[in-house]
Order: C-alpha cells, then sequence, then structure tokens
DNA sequence: CTTAATAAGTAGATTCGCTACATGTTGCCG
DNA sequence: CGGCAACATGTAGCGAATCTACTTATTAAG
C-alpha cells in the first residue's frame, strides 16, 4: 500500500481504535495492525508525531504511567474527539462513493 | 471533502476517466466531476499539473488539436497506463478493507 | 552478553494537492 | 457593441502529512 494512501484517513483510523479504551503509542501502533490485518504497520515516525498533533488539536488527551519499568503515554479521546471520530466515519463513506463512482472498481 | 483525502487516490481515478475514450484535460474535469456526483470539482492547478505528471510518467499520451478555435490536449491512457489503472483499482480494494477494517464506520 | 521486544521521540526530505495568478477563445445576453 | 460566462490550458509557490533515519532507554530471552 502506497504512502500517500493514507493522508488524510489517518487521524480517524487513530481515534478508532482509541474509542473503546484508551490506549498507549505503541498499543495504538500494534491495534492498528491487527485491525487492518497485518496491512498497516506504521513506522514510528509517523505514529508518534500523529498522535502529538491530535493531542494539540484537542482531539486526545494524554497521561504518562510507568509499567514494568516502561514509560507509557496513554492516550484517550475527549468529547471533541468523539465528534470528529464520528464526522471522519461520515466522511470516509462519502469518500469511498466519491472515489467507487469514478474509478468503477470490480471491473477489469 | 479534505484536500488531503485525495492523495495517492487521485492518479487512478483520472487514469479511469480516460479508460473507454480519450479526454482533453477540461473534459476529464468534467466528467470526474459527473461520477462523483458534483462531489470531485478539481481545480485546474490540480487538474493539469497532475496529467503532466501521468505524461512524463508513460501512463498516459497526449496530442494536440483545434476544435472550434480553441486549443486542445487530448490525453489518452498507455498501454503502461492500463496496467497502472488496474493495480490502482485493486490497490483501492485493499485500501478499502483496511480502513474499514479500523474504521468500523456505520456504527455510531 | 547480546539481541528482540517494548516504549517514545526528533530532524529533515519528499510529495502533491491547493490557492492565486496568467492567457486567450467563443458565444450569449442586453 | 460591451461585458460576462463558459471553454481551455497552464505556472509558481505554499503547506501539511507521511516517510526514512536516527536517538534513547528498559526488560526479557537466548
Amino acid at each position: 500500500m502506497k504512502a500517500d494512501a493514507l493522508r488524510g484517513h489517518l487521524d480517524p483510523m487513530i481515534l478508532a481504535v482509541v474509542e473503546d479504551q484508551p490506549l498507549h503509542g505503541y498499543a495504538i501502533m500494534e491495534a492498528l495492525l491487527e485491525r487492518s490485518g497485518g496491512e498497516l504497520d506504521l513506522p514510528t515516525g509517523t505514529l508518534y508525531p500523529a498522535l502529538r498533533r491530535l493531542e494539540r488539536a484537542g482531539y486526545l488527551a494524554s497521561e504518562w504511567s510507568t509499567v514494568g519499568g516502561r514509560k507509557r503515554r496513554t492516550y484517550q479521546l475527549t468529547s471533541a474527539g468523539q465528534k470528529m471520530l464520528a464526522s471522519g466515519k461520515q466522511e470516509w463513506l462519502t469518500f469511498r462513493t466519491v472515489v467507487e463512482g469514478v474509478l468503477r472498481p470490480g471491473q477489469a
């Protein structure tokens, strides 16, 4: 999967994996990998800046903790983040319709 | 629809509209607008550079003509472009699966 | 003792869609 | 006739986000 394809779609995906329960960065990476069937293996240079960006934007809130001698920064969805996620899902559906209307995939 | 969302998905969409018959730039814009149900209204500063990029990459070939006093540059798919389009469609399907696996849209 | 896994981060490059601008034609409306 | 919408193509430069490559540190397994 090309890198650019992800552009603009990563944010809602990150928000989605912390929807049910708060997770720290590394766990978010693993969750994305698992939910995508192994396709979405983000480099740390992508994920961590994205998390800080989402926090700065007010969609995530973070908290430090130490588990087994390792420092973790755990992120949870804010209420603004919830709204953002909801509208992100909606936008995805529109986007999908647009692309498929133009691409007509399925036929060779 | 956010601008970034398009990244990496525009190329196959452009190739798709010239799949059936060659079109000139302006007509490609209209075709995209129509097939997307009015959602995909590309600025010329996006489309024309994209077309030149796709031609430089060997996926499109162009030819000038004059119709009704207006100059047109008509683009058609090359065989490399056909292959690119086919793989683009395939990649779209993968991408869709990935996003929906992570996002789980549909549920609030 | 060394490597893999866990955990978090930064710096800098690249890419591409965008805004804004530039140019010129045809045809319609008043 | 004058002006504007539609037709038609293009460039320059900006900005944002993902990437590569690197850094630091701990724990557990071999």
